[in-house]
DNA sequence: AAAAATTATGATGCTTAAATCATAAAACTG
DNA sequence: CAGTTTTATGATTTAAGCATCATAATTTTT
């Protein structure tokens, strides 16, 4: 299943997916990453803007990169995804 | 071709190769994105660190977007990397 | 080569990420 | 349900991103 991760919200919902698909505590991620659980906890939720670096040990410590694509069109039109939540 | 981002190096010659491959000056980047043409300058050098707020205003001026995947192996194990400056 | 455009760099100020510690809240487990 | 594990949150400190301005260095154009 093809994660797109545009904002930091896609980032955390993505990372949360994956740890869990590996049976990883958040604990576990952090020895593995170098990052501190509470920072991964705010990652994961959203409320942190981690900066390149941060992210670049969490791909790391799941096996993970990037691939930068052309924009994949979305089944909602910008403008709607103003009322879904979507963007 | 297929772009790799893993570390901020890696971000900053993707977003400076597409950018010149649409004929974009570091300025136009900027007014499309909100970020300063300075900024973009030391994102595209690996001179900083950007946050994740500030990728996604250059992806969403690319019309550019991450996908998540596994790490493909490389040619280079990473102890040659050290050497070549692959990593 | 001179002029113009583009990119790089350096400083300042404000904001905030991340480390760190403490603990609260939620989710499991026996 | 009590106890444990896991996750979330809040405060403090330090370091750094980004806006902003100024200007230097480089590249492109004429």
């Amino acid at each position: 299943m093809k994660r797109l991760v545009r904002t930091k919200k896609d980032l955390g919902n993505s990372i949360r997916e994956i740890r869990l698909e590996r049976d990883m505590t958040q604990k576990e991620l952090a020895n593995l990453s170098g990052i501190w659980q509470e920072t991964i906890s705010k990652i994961e939720t959203g409320t942190a803007n981690p900066r390149m670096g941060t992210i670049s040990l969490l791909l790391s410590a799941l096996d993970l990169e990037f691939v930068l694509t052309p924009r994949s069109k979305s089944s909602l039109k910008d403008w709607e995804k103003i009322f879904t939540n979507g963007l």
